[in-house]
RNA sequence: GGCUGCAUAGUUCAAUGGAUAGAACAACCCCCUCCUAAGGGGUAGAUUCUGGUUCGAUUCCAGAUGCGGCUACCA
C-alpha cells in the first residue's frame, strides 16, 4: 500500500521535472489519525533543491497528483507535512487482496534468481555448544528464511571446526584426564565428555610447557593423520560430536543444506595462501618470523596469521578455503556471515585478504556480528563454571514453561502434546528475546520470561495467533466471502496489516530482523486490543465478514512472521 | 598505547534527520453472567555532559566522561 502513494508521488514529482526513485520517497505512518492514513516530509526535504517554502512545495505536488487515485483527500500540516487520507474502499479492496495471498502472504520476488547463502551457528566438534552458538543460529536462520521469502536461491550453511588447536586440546585431555569413554551413553552426555576433555586441555595448555608440547605434536598428527591410534580417537570424537550436533540442530529448528567441515576447507586455503604470497603471484601475503600473514595494518586494520610457523594453517586459511568452496558450490550473489561481535575486525581482515585474491569474495560477502548474551540475573552454568550450555538452557526453559502449564486454572493443551507444544513455547521465549533486539548489541536475557512470558515476549505472539485461529474455527467466515466497506474508522491494526511486505524487505535489506520482531508484536498487541472491545463472533455485527477477514489475514501474517524468526506456531497455549 | 563499538524511564529494549521520544517488565489502580484473563484498560516515570551543523537532532559532526571489543602464529 505504501509503494502504491509513492509511485504516485513519483508521478507527481515528474510533473515538476523532479526524478527521484519512488523507493526513496519518504512515507510513514502517523500515530495520530488526523494526520493522515500516510504522511510525508517530501516537500520539507526539497526546500533547498526548489529555493522555495516547503508549505509551497507540498502545493504543488498536491496539485499534480493524478486524478481519481485512490487518495480522497491531502492536507499540509506544520511547517510542510504532507498528510495522505485513503478511500475506504481501497482499503477493503486491499484487506481483500491480502486474504487471497493466504499462507504465501508476505512472499515476494525480490530476489528471485539471486543465491544467498546464510552461514551461521558455527560449532566447534568437541567443544560445548553453548549460548552464543544459540544467538549465532536464531539470527543466521532468520535471514535464510527472510531471504527465502524473497524469492531468493537461500542456502542454509554452517561451517564445523574439526581441525585445529582445540582438538588437539580434547585429544590431549582425552590421554590425560582418565575418565573412561561414556560409550553407552547419550550423545549429550558423549558432547559434555568432550567438553570436559577439551577444558582440561586447555586448562594444562596454559600451565604446562611439557602438556603444551605435546598438545602441539597432537595437533600437527591431526592434519598429518600419521598416528592410526589417535586416529581412532578422533575419528571416534567426530561422530559423537556430529551426532550430537544433528540433535541439537533439530531443537533449533535449522536444517543444513551443507555442512562445510574445516578438515575440508584447509587443503584449499593453504594452496590459495600459499598461491599468492609475494613476490610470485598478486601481492596478497607475505612472509615474516616464519609465518604467512595478510599486512592489514597497511589497510588501517591490523595484521593476521594465515599459516603459522609450524607450516599450519590458522582460521583465516581455512575461511580462505571457505570462500573457495562457497564459491565453488554456490557461486552466491551474496553470502552472508553470522559471528560473535568479537570476531568483527578479524572477519574485516579476512575479508579484505580474501578480496585481494578475487574481488567478488570481499564484494559479495557479509558480515553481521552480534553481541554477547548476559544473564540478568548473573547467575552462570553451575557445573562448568564459565558457559551456558544451550542444551540446559533450553531444558531449562521448557520445564519453566510445563510447570506455567500445569499451574494454569484453564488447561488447553492436550496431555499428548504437552512436552512438544512447552518446547515450541521455550524455543520462541529465547529465539524472540534474541530477535527482538537490534543484532550488534549485547542482550541480557532475563531468566524469567520463560516463566512469566507476558508483554513483548515470544509466547504472547503465538498466543495471539491461536487465538485468532480459535476465533476462524468457530465463525461461519470463510475465505471468499465478500467483504463490504468498513463500517466504523479504518483502525490503526488494519492500517498496520497492509505493512508486512515492507516490514519484511527493509528487515532483510538492513539485516535486521528486529524490524519484523517488533512489527509482529505491534500488530499482535493491535490485535488483542481489538478482540478485548469488539465481539468478533456476533452475526449480527456489521463488520462480521470484514473483522473476520483481518483475523484470518492477521493469522497468516503472524504464522509467516513467525516463520520468518525461526519461531513454530502452536494450535492451543 | 593504537584502532573500534556502545551510552534513552527503576530495569530490559524501540524510534528511515520530522509532528506530543514509543513499548515491555517492575509499582499503583480498574475489567471475566461475550469469542482462551498466557488477555484488555488507566496512572506515574527517560534521550550521560559540552559545543556545532540544520527550518527541525535521540539520530549527523567535534570534544569530555563511563563501559565493552580487537590489537601475530587460538577460534
Amino acid at each position: 500500500m505504501k509503494s502504491e502513494l509513492q509511485k504516485l508521488l513519483s508521478q507527481s514529482l515528474q510533473q515538476l521535472n523532479i526524478s527521484k526513485e519512488y523507493f526513496d520517497i519518504n512515507i510513514s505512518i502517523p500515530d495520530e489519525k488526523t494526520n493522515g492514513d500516510f504522511s510525508s516530509t517530501l516537500s520539507m526535504q526539497l526546500v533547498k533543491e526548489l529555493q522555495k517554502k516547503p508549505r509551497e512545495i507540498a502545493q504543488e505536488i498536491i496539485d499534480n497528483i493524478p486524478q481519481n487515485s485512490f487518495i480522497s483527500s491531502v492536507e499540509i500540516a506544520g511547517p510542510g507535512f504532507l498528510n495522505f487520507f485513503v478511500k475506504k474502499s481501497f482499503y477493503a479492496d486491499s484487506l481483500k487482496k491480502l486474504e487471497q495471498k493466504k499462507e504465501n502472504i508476505g512472499k515476494t520476488n525480490r530476489l528471485k534468481g539471486k543465491t544467498f547463502i546464510s552461514e551461521h551457528t558455527d560449532p566447534n566438534l568437541f567443544k560445548e555448544v553453548h549460548v552464543g552458538h544459540v544467538m549465532t543460529n536464531a539470527i543466521g536462520e532468520s535471514f535464510y528464511r527472510l531471504a527465502k521469502f524473497a524469492g531468493a536461491n537461500a542456502k542454509n550453511v554452517t561451517f564445523q571446526g574439526d581441525v585445529g588447536m582445540h582438538i588437539a586440546k580434547a585429544l590431549w585431555g582425552i590421554k590425560n584426564m582418565g575418565e573412561i569413554f561414556p560409550e553407552e551413553q547419550t550423545p549429550y552426555e558423549k558432547q559434555k565428555f568432550l567438553g570436559r576433555c577439551y577444558v582440561f586441555g586447555e586448562k594444562n595448555f596454559s600451565n604446562s610447557s611439557s602438556a603444551k608440547k605435546e598438545i602441539l605434536e597432537i595437533n600437527k598428527k591431526v592434519y598429518s593423520r600419521e598416528d592410526e591410534k589417535q586416529n581412532a580417537i578422533y575419528d571416534m570424537g567426530c561422530k559423537w560430536s556430529l551426532e550430537y550436533l544433528e540433535s541439537i540442530y533439530k531443537i533449533l529448528g535449522s536444517k543444513f543444506d551443507h555442512l562445510f567441515l574445516e578438515s575440508t576447507t584447509f587443503t584449499d586455503g593453504v594452496r590459495i595462501v600459499e598461491e599468492n604470497i609475494s613476490p610470485k603471484g598478486k601481492k596478497v601475503f607475505e612472509k615474516s618470523d616464519g609465518a604467512i600473514i595478510f599486512k592489514g595494518s597497511d589497510l588501517g586494520l591490523h595484521d593476521r596469521v594465515f599459516i603459522n610457523s609450524e607450516n599450519l594453517p590458522t582460521y583465516e586459511a581455512k575461511d580462505i578455503g571457505l570462500f573457495y568452496a562457497k564459491w565453488e558450490k554456490y557461486n552466491p550473489d551474496y553470502s552472508l556471515t553470522i559471528t560473535g561481535g568479537d570476531q568483527k575486525e578479524y572477519f574485516e581482515i579476512v575479508r579484505e585478504a580474501a578480496g585481494k585474491i578475487k574481488s567478488e569474495w570481499k564484494e559479495k560477502t557479509f558480515h553481521r556480528a552480534h553481541g554477547i548474551l548476559k544473564m540478568k540475573s548473573g547467575k552462570m552454568s553451575s557445573r562448568t563454571g564459565n558457559i551456558i550450555r544451550a542444551q540446559e538452557w533450553i531444558e531449562d526453559a521448557r520445564n519453566n514453561v510445563l510447570y506455567s502449564i500445569n499451574e494454569r486454572e484453564k488447561n488447553v493443551i492436550p496431555d499428548d502434546i504437552k512436552n512438544e507444544t512447552a518446547q515450541k513455547i521455550a524455543i520462541a521465549a529465547i529465539k524472540y528475546s534474541i530477535l527482538k533486539v537490534s543484532s550488534g548489541k549485547d542482550i541480557t536475557y532475563d531468566e524469567k520470561v520463560a516463566l512469566d512470558f507476558t508483554g513483548n515476549t515470544g509466547p504472547y505472539l503465538q498466543y495471539s495467533y491461536v487465538r485468532a485461529l480459535s476465533l476462524l474455527e468457530k465463525s461461519e467466515y470463510s475465505e471468499t466471502d465478500e467483504i463490504s466497506e468498513y463500517s466504523l474508522d479504518i483502525s490503526s491494526f488494519e492500517k498496520k496489516l497492509h505493512e508486512f511486505d515492507d516490514i519484511l524487505e527493509a528487515s532483510l535489506l538492513s539485516l535486521s530482523s528486529h524490524h519484523l520482531a517488533n512489527y509482529l508484536y505491534e500488530i499482535a498487541s493491535e490485535f488483542n486490543s481489538f478482540y478485548a472491545h469488539t465481539k468478533i463472533l456476533d452475526i449480527t455485527n456489521a463488520d462480521y465478514y470484514y473483522n473476520l477477514a483481518l483475523v484470518s489475514v492477521f493469522k497468516n501474517i503472524m504464522k509467516n512472521g513467525l516463520w520468518c524468526l525461526g519461531i513454530d506456531i502452536v494450535e492451543k497455549m
